[in-house]
RNA sequence: GGAGGGGUUCCCGAGUGGCCAAAGGGAACAGACUGUAAAUCUGUCGGCUCAGCCUUCGGAGGUUCGAAUCCUCCCCCCUCCA
């Protein structure tokens, strides 16, 4: 058992806010005393079970809470779904019914326990309480809260002074995750930075009902792919861990050397020192950024697939990049053309490789297009509709089609 | 409830009767350069076998030879007052 001082080093490490350091001393002390685990809380987003690099910032968190043997709480927060969190303009919220929750909450499993360990991780879903709360006690809850204090929410606050709409139930969207603490008798609640007041929210809400307040656990956002914006799923900036892993590889290959060194920091199990080093030894010319962010792309690859699988990938990407040969496994498409010929923008279009033949003699037109090898500069050509033929467009557009 | 301002192509934002598929910026895509880095330069950026045509400017109607621009009704957002 590691004394209390190294599991808040653990803890710790990588993380922003810590509110308070003396409560979870007390919290782990007791703990160990007991031999009961804390209750560990991070909550999750039913609509969106496709888990991202900027998601596993926290997972990794949450492992670090079971290495040290406590157990987490995996939060599917299906009832605060309903609602939604319309934070920023991603409006209305199609409802999810019971069942796509239920999909979706094995798409979390099976994705999650990539880094969580399925013995030390509860999934509950926020309905379950949530479900039976009356308007009463809504009202109730409501009542314990101004409309100056929910203003001091950074996002609020700045919407506010900018003249943008907030409507009245995302008033209410702090003080249901306040309310998912005091029923799950939370110790800890993990969550990015943007989530700071919905967390402190919880403990709030925890002393109104006698309840010890949770420890709050803050993390950075992790930035996506054009190094400005947080990682997500609406900006497309995303790296997703069910990706393949030539995808995985090739997109933390196209990072900025700023941005692969913050990589290196939230989600490399390489120390410090070593990460330190690294840049020492690109500063100093003796070592080349590009091979440093292979190695990047490696470690996470293995994570997420395995080591072999980040070998091939590493091999791929030397093939397709640096070569510019053809990568090993290209989609296929079988087409059935009713002519003998067929216009080149539109075989593009139905391969799927542009969005429309109007894109398609576009990318012709800027030269980014070559059938077998060969660059096509008539946008108006046609080619035979029979046999296999292998089309590219731009740098990593492929696909091989085949006549039927 | 009253008064005023506003909703434009992925985003921001110009455009107040024809020269508007709609300025400018951002994002994105393609090309050059490279390390699928950054920076830079060039081009593209609604659809259509495309020197032309078709569909777009919150929604529905209307005026006009002609509407993103004018009128009517409706929906939504913001500000001030109550």
């Amino acid at each position: 058992m590691k004394s209390v001082e190294e599991q808040i080093a653990l803890i710790q490490r990588g993380a922003v806010d810590l509110h308070s350091r003396d409560e979870l001393v007390k919290k782990i002390s007791r703990s160990q005393e007991t031999g009961k685990p804390l209750i560990i809380k991070a909550g999750f987003d039913p609509t969106a079970p496709d888990l991202h690099l900027g998601h596993t910032v926290l997972l990794q968190k949450l492992r670090h809470f079971q290495v040290l043997g406590h157990e987490v709480h995996f939060l599917i927060g299906d009832f605060t779904g309903l609602i939604g969190d319309p934070t920023g303009k991603s409006d209305t919220r199609p409802p999810l019914t019971r069942e796509d929750i239920e999909r979706n909450a094995e798409t979390y499993k099976e994705q999650v326990f990539k880094i969580l360990d399925p013995q030390k991780t509860k999934v509950q879903f926020n309905s379950t309480w949530l479900g039976e709360l009356s308007s009463y006690e809504m009202i109730r809850l409501a009542s314990q809260l101004t409309v100056a204090r929910m203003l001091e929410r950074d996002d609020f606050k700045k919407r506010f002074e900018a003249n943008r709409p907030i409507s009245i139930h995302e008033f209410l969207y702090p003080l249901i995750q306040g309310y998912d603490s005091v029923a799950m008798s939370a110790d800890v609640e993990l969550g990015g930075t943007d989530q700071t007041f919905n967390l402190l929210m919880g403990r709030d809400l925890q002393r109104h009902k006698g309840q010890e307040p949770q420890i709050v656990l803050t993390m950075p956002l992790l930035e996506g792919l054009d190094g400005v914006n947080k990682m997500s799923k609406s900006l497309g900036n995303y790296i997703g861990i069910s990706e393949p892993a030539n995808d995985i590889f090739g997109k933390v290959m196209s990072v900025s050397d700023e941005l692969m060194f913050r990589y290196f920091e939230l989600l490399s199990d390489r120390s410090m020192e070593e990460i330190t080093r690294l840049r020492e030894d690109i500063a100093a010319g003796t070592l080349h950024p590009k091979a440093v962010k292979v190695k990047l792309a490696k470690e996470i690859v293995s994570r997420f697939h395995s080591a072999e699988a980040a070998d091939d990938a590493e091999r791929n990407f030397e093939q397709v990049f640096a070569r510019h040969e053809l990568p090993d496994d290209i989609p296929e498409v079988t087409l059935e053309v009713a002519e003998e010929e067929i216009w080149i923008p539109k075989l593009l279009q139905e391969a799927g490789l542009v969005k429309s033949s109007s894109d398609g003699r576009r990318m012709i037109t800027q030269n980014a297009v070559s059938i077998d090898g060969d660059k096509v500069t008539d946008v108006k050509a046609e080619i035979k509709a029979s046999g296999e033929v292998l089309l590219k467009v731009g740098k990593r557009r492929f696909c091989k089609v085949a006549f039927s």
